[in-house]
DNA sequence: GCTTGACCTCAAGTTGACTTCAAGTGGCAG
DNA sequence: CTGCCACTTGAAGTCAACTTGAGGTCAAGC
């Protein structure tokens, strides 16, 4: 099994190795063994990195994450969850890509006042609600 | 002027008074007497509360946002600015809506390695690319 | 007049995800 | 053998955006 130190998989992941430590600290990866005081990993760690990076690019946490992969970094959930999980993000999709119309929107609408356009208007309701919505559920956290 | 105090904002808002009295303090809103103690508020400051939520869900900070209001709440939108993170969230929609369809599509490969999948390499591929970036750019920060 | 309850202030604490620091170590090039 | 330099450690620091706590105040209802 090929060995990578600590710095290959800082190069080949673009994180910083004090990352990586961390990652292992809060065991997200793990080392298999020292080279000298160096860390190494295995090979597959680096597709670990991308996975744990694509997760936080769906604003999972960390520790989310963590409990997505079983050890060996291979996706570990059942089906069900995954199906939730996808289900959420549609619903981000939906809301980011309002949101970015709405942007959009707003950058080229020629009026002076914004609010007098009813696009920015019902953008706003929308944000209102769904403030309001998460402070009333925020109880639960 | 019809004034609300902080307790009818907070309501109206869905916002605890602690953070209205934070959002005073960084310079977002701006309370205009008091009735005793109580901070009093003119009424659009609820419209401007859910601009700022508006705002934030669009992934601006605090600081972002309050360039975005002249003293008097009224919004003062950089154009290219808001272009800049309506091109943003397309790139977060783009991977959100990958990972997604990855997720759906992990949770019903049959494949017991999913790393022999095409799709599922593709994904991881993309993942690499976009860390790699990011702690490029990261540089500028 | 007194109590109550919602507010007040100021300081400190919290959370997540890291980064930075000081002091030390060890493989390897010369 | 010597020095270098990328790593090591544990602890502390940072950042945004709030929240919490202790002790105080005041308008309104009984």
């Amino acid at each position: 099994m090929k060995l990578l130190d600590i710095g290959t998989v800082a190069e080949q992941s673009g994180l910083p190795s004090s990352t990586l430590r961390y990652y292992e600290e809060v065991g997200l990866i793990q080392s298999v063994g020292r080279h000298g005081l160096r860390r190494q990993f295995d090979a597959p760690v680096v597709t670990q990195l991308a996975l744990i990076s694509l997760g936080k690019m769906a604003g999972f946490s960390l520790e989310d994450i963590k409990g997505m992969f079983a050890k060996d970094g291979t996706p570990q959930l059942p089906r069900a969850e995954l199906h939730l999980r996808a289900d959420a993000l549609d619903q981000q999709i939906r809301g980011l890509t309002r949101l970015r119309d709405a942007l959009r929107h707003v950058a080229e609408c020629p009026a002076e006042t914004h609010m007098d356009c009813p696009k920015f208007k019902r953008l706003m309701e929308f944000a209102a609600r769904s403030t309001a919505k998460r402070s009333a559920e925020s109880t639960r956290r």
